[in-house]
DNA sequence: TTTAAAAACTAATAAGTGTTAGTTTTGCTG
DNA sequence: CAGCAAAACTAACACTTATTAGTTTTTAAA
């Protein structure tokens, strides 16, 4: 009856995965059901076949996208001819603008890759293990440097990590705090620190 | 036949509890069966009926310890005769104590309260609410202080709580950087930043 | 307006879910 | 060793799950 709206842009696919990330990132991938995600397309569930191979393919394509988004982002960074510090600044504000402009389906790669099956799995935990590797490397280049501190570079990169990750409670307060200043004080709390 | 085994300490509730723990964080808990823990424990499923009431319980009770052992310990370093540095550094340090003892429990509670169900998820919801407004008390008094620089006191607890958070990928790296190593590098780099 | 493909539908399947009922075994206490 | 409660078991329940098969409707081109 009801048809799946395609607006202008993009696949009948595209609807349905976009859909699926933000009920993924609302209920968790094990407590989605595809009849859950077909009433939020607007048709039925067995419907939802004729443009996707399964359930787990829906996950597949927003992991994989978010994956692919980010190890782009830091080659064509690190290749750029800057300071360390510029580069650390530019992919962390990179970070909080993905979080704000794709929150669902970075959530979901965040939150629900462990439902994904072999080899995606570990094709994803590779694509992840490398961007901390990439990140690895510029941080302790910026330590032999002398522009960043000496601490240990993949404690650095964890909390730069996990900081960033943490956006998606900004969520809830994104009335109170425009996305300028949480950009600003989060960089001058992870480059300079808390204490004056 | 087999019989749950409780180690002298604890009742047997706390050792399916515990098991639970184990069990949700690996397979998130609505991928996880009372089968599967059951198995775990070493019993069939309906056994586990005679010492917990429901599946759901189970994640209550992780959640609700979890939760009030942080209160607990806000409240008497907030209530204590120190610098608002000395108090944010214990706070901190608290944390990675608790990631590196706790960890099961720390995660679940961290990534499976969505599915408690009412009242229940409320009133987590308030405790965590309660926690973070205590840690911006604290922020906000360290900004007039002057002990701590001019940033909006939320962005700062957000990025403090979402960076131990991330120490539950420490968990892998357990092996390579030591616990000492750790808590030293990360308040160094919350508290003094990353840039020399 | 006929025709063919795309995409919706209904019905059904096999497997898995939490949980209950009823029964048997276990292990302690008298 | 008898008896009793605690705790295990098996069998079964009502539901939900992802997915398939087969059929009808819709859409667009001829």
């Amino acid at each position: 009856m009801a048809k799946i709206k395609t607006e202008n842009n993009g696949t009948k696919k595209a609807v349905i995965v976009q859909h699926a990330a933000m009920l993924f990132k609302s209920k968790s991938y094990s407590a989605s059901s595809m009849r859950d995600l077909a009433e939020r397309v607007g048709v039925e569930a067995p419907s939802l076949y004729n443009h996707i191979g399964s359930k787990s393919e829906l996950l597949q394509s927003i992991c994989f996208t978010v994956g692919s988004t980010f190890i782009n982002q830091i080659e064509q960074i690190a290749n750029s001819e800057h300071s360390i510090v510029y580069k650390l600044e530019t992919i962390i504000r990179f970070h909080i603008s993905m979080m704000a402009e794709n929150f669902d389906e970075i959530y979901v790669a965040n939150h629900e890759w462990k439902h994904l099956k072999e080899p995606y799995l570990s094709d994803f935990l590779n694509i992840r293990r490398n961007y901390e590797k990439r990140l690895v490397q510029l941080i302790t280049a910026g330590v032999e440097n002398k522009e960043l501190q000496p601490i240990n570079p993949y404690v650095a990169v964890l909390t730069i990590l996990s900081a960033v990750r943490g956006l998606e409670f900004w969520q809830r307060n994104k009335r109170n705090i425009s996305k300028q200043e949480l950009e600003n004080d989060m960089l001058t709390l992870l480059l300079r620190g808390i204490i004056k």
